[in-house]
DNA sequence: GATAAAACAGACTAATGGGTTTGGTTTTTT
DNA sequence: AAAAAACCAAACCCATTAGTCTGTTTTATC
């Protein structure tokens, strides 16, 4: 019983290459023929599966981006080990990630997030609620950090949370021309340097 | 002899219009005729005084956008005085500026960095070499700022100067559609204290 | 106030892109 | 083998958009 089993690989195969294309040249820069031409595919193979080029999009969003947040941005920071040392190893391998010329998927949802800003306001709903799964583990992390004795009672969870975010954003859009390498290394150094400062003095 | 003044009249007219529309929808959803019907204008007109589109945009960011990251992410930041201060109440400016639905030029630059971002290198060019100014002058100010004996000598200016290019791209873009006022309180903290951290420990 | 140049209006063109339709072929089920 | 479901190719339709062309109005100059 494997009726929808082709149908499935089809539609995975449009996303994948129409994410791939909608990040690196923007989703109104993409045309559906775009895409198509890449796969070898044609109009009619689209719109049998896609109700739209929107609706492909959104289906994008939440078969492909949701999940490689979690298991790039989410699941490593998981656990009760030192949210510190978690969360700067995650932001190091996910620079090193955007260092060899695949995504990120923070980087994804911001890229997107500008794009789509003012014109869609469904789509930056799926972003932002995307966005904000990001920020709300980051928070129960250091929450969690200071229950454990890892981090500072005094910090405000929130606060750091949105600016590593905010960080992280920032510098990936300056690695998208600058020297990848050389931006990386002063990042990690600074966050480090930043995030220490939030570890709690009284237990080693 | 104010033969031209009337056409630089009408070319400034819609070249503010133009960067607002271009910022608000973006650069390629935004027509060159919404640009027109906004200001009761014609095509003929538009393309008496620009050639193109793009020469139009370039336009824009050479007599728009630089002056403005000159004056509000530059110049704030000169003199002699505590760069760390400096620093921290340009910062803030900026994103009270954003908050009023204003643009603050920084993020202008980030949002159409992102847009053009491997579809059009030319602008590209333009874009990056504006945000290189405010990077180098960002550094410079923190290196005065050691001679003058405000900035620990141990500090890694590049580092620092790109690290709080990259946290303010970012939290302008985590406002968009967030709650401004409360993001823009949290990351003033956070700066605030990370900056701190820079100062001289001899010298009060 | 005639004339020339500058500034502008608006119909038109060519190309592009989202989406539809038609007309098929392959695969699965019975 | 026959019927139905799943799948695919490409011509076609319609709206949009960057850019052109031809003319008209405004403005400066003598």
């Amino acid at each position: 019983m494997q009726k929808s089993t082709k149908r499935i690989a089809t539609m995975h195969k449009m996303q994948v290459t129409g994410l791939e294309m909608f990040y690196k040249n923007g989703y109104y820069s993409t045309s559906v023929d775009d895409i198509l031409k890449e796969l070898n595919l044609s109009k009619g193979a689209f719109y049998y599966h896609f109700k739209s080029k929107e609706e492909f999009f959104i289906s994008i969003l939440q078969s492909l981006v949701v999940k490689k947040v979690y298991s790039m941005l989410i699941e490593p920071i998981e656990g009760h080990d030192n949210p510190i040392d978690l969360i700067t190893n995650c932001l190091e391998d996910a620079l090193q990630t955007a260092e060899h010329n695949e995504y990120d998927y923070g980087f994804v949802l911001q890229n997107f997030i500008t794009e789509f800003n003012g014109s869609n306001p469904e789509i930056m709903k799926y972003l932002n609620d995307t966005l904000k799964i990001w920020e709300v583990n980051l928070v129960s992390t250091l929450q969690r950090g200071k229950f454990n004795g890892y981090v500072d009672r005094h910090i405000d969870c929130e606060g750091v949370a949105s600016y590593i975010i905010s960080s992280f954003l920032g510098i990936r859009t300056l690695m998208v021309e600058g020297s990848a390498t050389a931006l990386r290394y002063r990042y990690m150094q600074q966050i480090r340097f930043y995030l220490r400062a939030m570890a709690n003095k009284q237990t080693a």
